[in-house]
DNA sequence: TCTGGGGTCCTAGGACCC
DNA sequence: TCTGGGGTCCTAGGACCC
């Protein structure tokens, strides 16, 4: 074996986060919920234990949050980010070979650490994360990104292994696939845990042990690669230099259903202006736009209703005043009276590194102009924030604001925040 | 009453071209 | 009357991830 990887990942990451600044929570059970304060997405270990599953919705554990005290949190996703970033940065400290793979997972590669102890090296950087940072994490090692995973995921339910599990002998991984559900494997969703069910395959070991011609019939060349993985042979390398978005987009739930076009323009316009400021700091430009505007998808179905408007522009674009534009339109075309609408938004697509578009004779003439002002606004947003210059669009009471009863202050980021925390 | 918000990749099938 | 076959591009749908 010539491969090495470790994966290394925050436990129940979000209530962790909300725990550092926050002991009292500290031994309680936590659940941290979705935009909207919809659905449960991250629960400490005692709230695991009392039987939440990750995205049931709030309303539907009223009783248990009651009877057990469970601390329920609004998400607080710039105190998140900001905790991600200092967890990768000491991370940083042990390989500069690290993808960073979500908010909570960063992959390291390890290529030729087979001649340090691995079980100490992991172990110090459990404790490092912890001591620097104060988030705990679990760490896996194998000869695959796969087979990381697999280590990872047992290191967490293993007294024994205590968040620190390395898989490189060939008889420690037979054990270890054979204890891990098939559903369970990186790469193997719900829909193809059961599809091979039918087969008679229920363990990561057995799926390990198909055939290739079987893997690539039944799941694709992706479940072939996760058959290879299982194997030990490195088939998914690590990404250090993110790739840049194909497409972006932003949307949300509305705090509550909102009937009103000039409202649900406000939200739409915040939510170009957001995926344009995406758009830019990826420095593309996109030639293709989608609007989409919906009820709840829970409504009775005479009260429901999906449209959106796809636009293609008459050139690539990074400019907010020409995105707005387009945006409205396309929402005006599918708003229709009378309907309780919950969501809309916008995706961009066809995009395109800003210095490889072709202006033509319908670009905008304003272009120069409009990439002046861009750059202002990029640079005063992120010093004073998002809020800080607005379109009139946009509006100013936000009839579509996000519903939050219970959010943190940005205890690392926001000096307000900061100041009234230690006050 | 209340149910998240992002992304990626692959495949099949139709349109179209020569 | 005979009515092919290969290639490319696009899109919708389905699967997955966090």
């Amino acid at each position: 074996m010539t491969s090495l990887f470790a994966i290394v990942d925050g436990n129940n990451f979000y209530a962790s986060c909300e725990r550092v600044f926050n002991p009292e929570l500290e031994g309680k059970p936590v659940v941290v919920l979705s935009n909207n304060d919809g659905a449960v997405i991250a629960r400490s270990n005692e709230a695991k234990a009392l039987g939440i599953r990750m995205g049931v919705p709030a309303f539907e554990i009223k009783d248990l949050v009651r009877k057990h005290d469970i601390q329920v949190l609004s998400s607080n996703y710039e105190l998140y980010g900001d905790m991600s970033r200092r967890v990768v940065d000491t991370l940083l400290h042990f390989t500069p070979h690290l993808e960073v793979y979500s908010i909570d997972e960063s992959f390291l590669d390890l290529g030729n650490f087979y001649n340090v102890n691995l079980q100490d090296y992991a172990r110090t950087m459990k404790d490092t994360v912890r001591l620097w940072t104060g988030i705990p994490v679990a760490v896996g090692v194998a000869p695959t990104k796969t087979l990381a995973k697999v280590a990872n995921r047992i290191s967490k339910k293993s007294a024994k292994a205590n968040g620190v599990l390395v898989l490189t002998d060939e008889r420690h991984i037979e054990e270890a696939l054979k204890r891990t559900e098939v559903g369970d494997v990186w790469g193997i969703g719900s829909r193809y845990a059961r599809k091979l069910a039918t087969f008679g395959i229920t363990t990561a070991w057995q799926l390990r042990n198909v055939t290739d011609a079987f893997a690539k019939k039944h799941l694709t060349v992706v479940g072939l690669r996760t058959v290879r993985e299982l194997r030990g042979m490195a088939c998914i390398d690590l990404e250090m230099i993110p790739a840049s978005k194909q497409n972006i987009c932003t949307s949300r739930s509305f705090g509550s259903t909102l009937t009103d076009l000039g409202d649900i323009k406000g939200a739409l316009a915040t939510h170009t202006v957001r995926c344009a400021t995406k758009l830019r700091a990826q420095n593309s430009c996109a030639g293709v736009l989608t609007v989409f505007l919906e009820t709840s998808r829970f409504n009775d179905p005479s009260q429901t209703y999906f449209n959106s408007r796809t636009v293609k522009l008459d050139c690539p674009t990074s400019s907010e005043v020409e995105l707005l534009h387009c945006a409205m339109d396309a929402l005006r075309n599918i708003y229709r009276e009378g309907y309780r609408y919950k969501k809309t938004g916008i995706i961009l697509q066809d995009i395109v590194p800003d210095n490889q578009v072709q202006l033509n004779l319908l670009s905008s003439p304003n272009i120069d102009r409009d990439m002046k002002l861009m750059q202002t606004l990029d640079k005063l947003r992120d010093r004073f924030g998002h809020k800080s210059v607005r379109y009139g669009v946009q509006g100013v009471k936000e009839e579509w604001a996000l519903k939050q009863e219970n959010v943190s202050p940005c205890y690392t980021t926001r000096l307000e925040d900061i100041l009234k925390v230690r006050s």
